[in-house]
DNA sequence: ATACAAATGATAATTTTTTTCATTTAGAGG
DNA sequence: CCTCTAAATGAAAAAAATTATCATTTGTAT
């Protein structure tokens, strides 16, 4: 069950944001899209209803909804722009948000899970990502 | 255990590459490096041994050894741009590769290995990534 | 109805990524 | 060790994505 139309204007308003018929009309394409969009593919999509719409509008429109958790952030095949090398096997990673390092650990496995989201689904799964993020022991010192 | 800049280098010839002293470089900076790096910041560091490289080969190399999976790209923490609406309560995402489908799922339960990590580690952990890629039923029979 | 802070959009500036293409070079085969 | 060739490089420019600036407009509290 993801959130109404109804709910993210609501919490937009009740978190001293103005709701203007610009963020309406990125909200209604966005709770209509059943699945996910980038700016520009959002852009293009509000511009049907609402053809004056700028293009920042979106980005700050976006921008406050995801800090109010009212929209996710995806990334599984998206290609983001931040590598590490790898490590042999199959294995998932640790992230320290002050200092970028990175520790890989394996030994955890999303088999069940997988069988279960595909019987439920029906979705063929062929993926995952699994990341944590924290501090590491050394930023916690520093901080 | 990361894998060994050797192991990048073999695996680049093994696989038809040749081995230029920028894909050396390129190879050095990344696997002397404990966090993960954008092209721009590897660009930088590459730079520092071989200043004549330029930023598309890092590019180029990037794109190579992440195909063979000597490198992993990473993502909690960064901010890749494709959204959807969120759902209510702590949740998960399962994401059709072929048309972007989004379908939430709860009640999978993160906590006890995040407290292994945690102990193993050192590390505070505040927040993770959990996602499925595959393809959804639609999308299978349409293919 | 009014006033004011917040929001918008045009524009431009940055930043990031991709394309093009002439030149150079790694490495295979002699 | 040469030679040859396809692959790789880097300069330059183009394209795409994101952010900043600022005058004008507009929700909304009063």
């Amino acid at each position: 069950m993801r959130l109404s139309e109804k709910k993210l204007t609501t919490s937009l308003k009740s978190n001293g944001y103005k709701l203007t018929p610009q963020r309406r009309a990125v909200i209604a394409a966005i709770a209509a899209s059943p699945d996910h969009l980038t700016p520009a593919a959002l852009y293009q999509k509000v511009r049907q209803e609402y053809p004056t719409i700028g293009l920042v509008t979106v980005y700050r429109t976006l921008e406050i909804l995801a800090k109010l958790e009212l929209i996710c952030e995806l990334h599984a095949g998206g290609s983001c722009r931040s590598y590490t090398i790898a490590a042999p096997g199959h294995h998932h990673h640790l992230i320290c948000a002050e200092c970028g390092g990175v520790v890989d650990f394996s030994g955890y496995n999303l088999a069940e899970l997988e069988e279960r989201l595909s019987r439920e689904t029906g979705f063929e799964i062929d993926g995952h990502l699994l990341e944590f993020i924290g501090r590491c022991q050394n930023c916690q010192q520093n901080a």
